[in-house]
DNA sequence: TTGCTTGCAAATGATTTGCACTGCT
DNA sequence: AGCAGTGCAAATCATTTGCAAGCAA
């Protein structure tokens, strides 16, 4: 359940902290909600994670942040689009950025030790699963608007 | 949040009640549990619906099981790798039977009225799938055993 | 001041568990 | 008898919420 050595997210997408904050400032004012101290804090324990990361993750990553409070910036930062939450295995949900500021990608999560890591898949195969979701949920009548996908298997680590 | 009309999952495969009775049985025996009344309950109700079911679901369609003996049956069923637990959106956790019983699917799940419907993709893209997953993630020191592919959007009754 | 945000403590609600009872074997 | 399975009621624990205090416009 350890750290791994990050990537920090924002920073791989080319986006650099600057235009987070500004992106998610954005994204607040859409919805006439301010950027605080405390929502900041958690935009930025999340930018820097390398992955999905629990909420008493994001408390160790930050001690200021009081539980209560980071839930609630969590459902606001949601409700926004700037965070979101996945809901696998395990008792705490994980929270991440939404997509809108890092970019699509999937998870592959260790059933052993329950470790979640990002992967991008090739453009090419990212493609073709869409032409595909279409053509089966619009069989079922089914407007599909974004997928995700779960790569289960043992890490490294766990693997040694 | 209501019910759709039934394609038996169990008879849809070509298996019939019988062979899941067995397999079942099989399966709890291999672990030295036994099948009863029960837990036979718990499989009928998966067997009929159509897609994954919320535990209130499962007491709905038969009340004579009581909620913390459905939880426990649940559980051993889980183990024994009959039943799979879905931790979608919502407050409640979608349980089904487990793919060893049906086929291997995947799932489109509503976002507005939180249904879920079973998939199946044409082998080619399952395999296409595969293949990329195990490249991706063996990059990382992952070993890819199975994966699961969530479609959200909107379901024909809520596009209405 | 007026309203949004925060922190603490208390409440909520799905799921789990202790314990006594029933039913196989 | 002996042990696994069940039901009830009580306990757990992540998450949510009421309320009073802090802060920004």
């Amino acid at each position: 359940m350890g750290s791994i050595m990050v990537t920090n997210r924002a920073t791989s997408m080319g986006t650099d902290g600057v235009d987070l904050h500004r992106a998610v400032a954005g994204r607040l004012a859409d919805h006439e909600q301010q950027y605080t101290a405390n929502r900041r804090a958690v935009v930025d324990a999340l930018a820097v994670a390398a992955a999905p990361i629990t909420l008493p993750d994001l408390l160790a990553a930050d001690d200021s942040l009081a539980q209560s409070s980071a839930y609630r910036s969590l459902s606001v930062l949601i409700d926004v689009g700037v965070v979101r939450r996945l809901v696998h295995l395990g008792d705490h949900a994980l929270f991440e950025l939404d997509e809108h500021l890092t970019e699509h990608h999937h998870h592959l999560i260790c059933e052993s030790c329950g470790i979640v890591l990002d992967v991008t898949l090739p453009d090419g195969v990212e493609a073709a699963m869409d032409l595909t979701f279409d053509d089966v949920a619009s069989v079922l009548g089914f407007s599909p608007l974004h997928h995700s996908v779960d790569i289960y298997g043992t890490c490294a680590t766990c693997t040694t």
